[in-house]
DNA sequence: GACGCCTTACTACACCTGTAGTACTACGCT
DNA sequence: AGCGTAGTACTACAGGTGTAGTAAGGCGTC
C-alpha cells in the first residue's frame, strides 16, 4: 500500500467511471464521458483504459468480446495519496496545519464552521475516551 | 488569476526553491538541489528552469552571463489551485467536506484538535462581526 | 456460409517531462 | 590579445499523455 499516485484529470475522470459503477466496458465509460462534457473517440477510451491498465491502476475481464475493467485502486487510496502529495509539500506533511489553512481561506462559511466545531467536538470527546489506554 | 497548475514533483521542488529564495541563478538551484537528494546535472537543471519559463511561471534577468530566475507565480496560489484540484474532484469543491475528512481521518492528535477548534472559534467570532455588511 | 458490425489491438503523432551531452559565447585573467 | 572556463542554448532521446485512425477478430444475421 501507499504507491505515488500521479494522475492526470482525465485519467481519475476514468477511475471515477469505475468507481461509481464497480465495472464498465469501454464503451460504458465513453457513453458516461459523452454524456458529460467530452467528447472522445471510442478509441481514444479504450487506449486510456488500456494504459492504466498497464500501469496496474485497472484490470479487466473479458465477457463476450467486451471488457469489463475494474479498478484496482481504490477511490481512498487515490484521494490519499494526492491528498497526501499536497499536504507533503505545502504544510510538511502536517494535517492540522493545512485543515487550519483551509479554514482560514475564505470560502467557508458560518454553518459549516458549526458543523466542522461539531465535528471536532466529537473527535476530541472520542480522543478523551481512548486518553486512558 | 485561477490558472490550473497541474505541476510534478520536480517542477514544484524547483518553484520551492525559487519561492524561498525569491531570486536565484540556475546554478544556485543546482547547488541546492544537490544538497538535498537529488543528484542532477547543472544542464539538467538550467533546462527544466527555461521550460518553466516558457510556460510562464518563472522569469528571469540577466546579470553578467548569469540568469537570475524568479517565480512568476507565488506559493500560495499554486498550493490553492492544486489544493482546488484535489477538492473539486474528491470533494465535489465542498471545503468544509474536505476539513471533516481530514479530521476524522487518523493522524490529528488531541493537541491540535484543540488548536484547530480554537481556530474555528476565531473564525466564527469573525464570521459573527462581519454578519452585518 | 458469407457479410457486416461491434469491439479491441496496433500504430501514429504531437507535445510534455526527465535527463543530460555538446556547442557556443562572453568574461576575466595573464 | 588570447585562452580558459563558466554558464546558457541547442539538441537528443526515452518514456508518458492526449487523441484518434486503421486493422483484425469474432459473433450474429440473412
Amino acid at each position: 500500500m501507499g504507491e505515488d499516485h500521479q494522475l492526470s484529470d482525465s485519467q481519475l475522470g476514468l477511475l471515477r467511471i469505475l468507481w461509481g459503477r464497480g465495472e464498465a466496458t469501454a464503451l460504458e465509460v465513453h457513453a458516461v464521458l459523452a454524456e458529460g462534457d467530452l467528447g472522445l473517440a471510442p478509441t481514444t477510451v479504450s487506449t486510456m483504459l488500456s494504459r492504466l491498465e498497464k500501469k496496474g491502476l485497472l484490470a479487466h475481464r473479458t465477457e463476450g468480446r467486451q471488457f469489463i475493467y475494474r479498478a484496482l485502486v481504490c477511490e481512498a487510496d487515490v484521494r490519499r495519496s494526492m491528498l497526501g502529495r499536497v499536504t507533503d509539500f505545502f504544510f510538511g506533511g502536517d494535517v492540522p496545519l493545512l485543515v487550519s489553512h483551509l479554514v482560514e481561506g475564505r470560502g467557508v462559511d458560518p454553518d459549516d464552521l458549526a458543523r466542522l466545531q461539531q465535528c471536532l467536538a466529537e473527535r476530541s470527546g472520542e480522543a478523551e475516551e481512548h486518553d486512558d489506554a
